[in-house]
This record gives structure tokens, C-alpha cells and sequence, in this order.
DNA sequence: CCATTACTTGCATAATTGTGCAAATATGCT
DNA sequence: AGCATATTTGCACAATTATGCAAGTAATGG
């Protein structure tokens, strides 16, 4: 065995700590995605009307999918009288994955 | 409406290429995230069974969770007599999860 | 108020996923 | 060859997921 220690160590914790599966799971689905890179690509917050017509399912489906992504902290969302207006929290999302890359890069360092 | 365009323009598509679903799918589930922060701290590669040790399932699924692992090229793996060793590919796994921030912050910086 | 627009939610359903156990496969050792 | 070790695979099952449709909620405007 190359390894005695089974318990894991602080930078194995603080490399699942970075990575977040709840995040993975917001991102997983090609619908979502697809939201994720219309809403990149725009300057002004859309509508749920609006992204529906980018993803081939029922505007129902979208109102889900935006939820999911805004509980994993992907999008924001706000009221405006009918209509809500949904946009990517862009600085976040690639701060996050930069984060990501960082850690695994440092524990690799740490292991060597 | 702010967008009159509803054909998604090529910075859309460049960010929806960059973001790769099946590489989130396979990052998930919290313990293939386990597998691979074990795998980040360790400097050789690892067993079916060392692994195992640190993920509270049977090992047939750890089994498993190596191989959708494997197949969304997060792990390498090569067989060692009757032992096959896993190690993750942390360069490749870093370097995408920075192009994916890059791709979504040169699709801002377009948009806006 | 009532109708319209915009979105969310309940329900049903088909498909996928994670898991354990047991059986099968692969390799090494004597 | 026969047995032990290491891993993968088949099967069953419970849980979750994505989806459409229909009904419900929220807000606006006549």
C-alpha cells in the first residue's frame, strides 16, 4: 500500500469543500446550459417568455429550470410588474469554477 | 422586447460548446467528488479498493463511479496485475474549468 | 370587476440514477 | 489446475428528474 492514511487530509476537505456538486447538478442539464449561454450573451435581464424561445420545451419546463439555477446561486431574478426578469450572475459563476481550478491545482502541489 | 434576435448569435454557441453537461453530470454526485479530492491528494494512483475505504458504499459502486469518471476524462485508469489503478487527470480538469470561465467572460464582455 | 398577460405549481409519466448483493471475469500464486 | 484476490457486471429497487398539460397565482389595463 502507497498510503496508510485513510483518514482524508486538510487539502483533500478543502478540494471537496471548493467543489460543489449541488452547483455540478444546476449545470448539468443541456436545457439548462443552453439557458445559461442565452442569458451570457445578453446585456439586459430576459423574461421567461424570452428564453423559451431559445430551448424547444414548454415555457413551464424553462420557469423550472430557471429555478434550479437560481437556487444554486447561478442566476438572479426579480419581479418587474408581469414579468420576471431572470439574468446570469456571470462574475459569480466563473469566479467559482476559477476557484475550483485553483483548489485542485494546490492540492496537487501539496501532494507532491 | 430588448432582443429582437432570437437566433442564438456565436458567442452563445461558443459559451454552450465550453460548458460540457456531461463533464458537470459526471461531477455531480458528492461521492465521485469525494473520489476525485481523494485522488487530488494523493501522489500515486489508486486502487478499486484503496478508494473505497474513503466513500461509504460497496465498492461495485465505487466501481461504477469510476468509470463515469473515467468517461467524462476526469480519471485516467490502466490495469496493474489483478489491481487497476486510478489517478485524476488534474491538469485537463483545471484547464477546462478555466476555459469555462474565460468562455463565459469573453461572452460578457461581447454582450456588452 | 373582468379579461388578458406572465409566470408558477400540481399531477401524471417515462426515463435515469445510485445502491447493494450476488455472480461473473481477470489476474496472480502455489 | 485450483484457489485467492481484485474488479466489473447483472439484476432488482427505491428515489430522483425532466417533461407536458392543466389549473392556479400575480399583476396590469380597460
Amino acid at each position: 500500500m502507497t498510503n496508510t492514511n485513510t483518514l482524508p487530509d486538510c487539502c483533500t476537505i478543502a478540494l471537496e469543500d471548493a467543489m460543489r456538486p449541488d452547483l455540478f447538478k444546476a449545470l448539468c442539464d443541456p436545457v439548462r446550459i443552453s439557458i445559461v449561454a442565452t442569458l451570457a450573451a445578453r446585456t439586459d435581464p430576459a423574461t421567461v417568455s424570452d428564453i423559451s424561445d431559445c430551448c424547444g420545451i414548454d415555457f413551464s419546463g424553462v420557469s423550472r429550470h430557471l429555478k434550479i439555477l437560481k437556487e444554486a446561486g447561478v442566476l438572479s431574478a426579480t419581479r418587474d410588474g408581469r414579468k420576471v426578469l431572470y439574468w446570469l450572475d456571470a462574475d459569480m459563476l466563473a469566479m467559482t469554477l476559477r476557484t475550483m481550478a485553483d483548489a485542485i491545482e494546490i492540492c496537487r502541489k501539496q501532494a507532491a
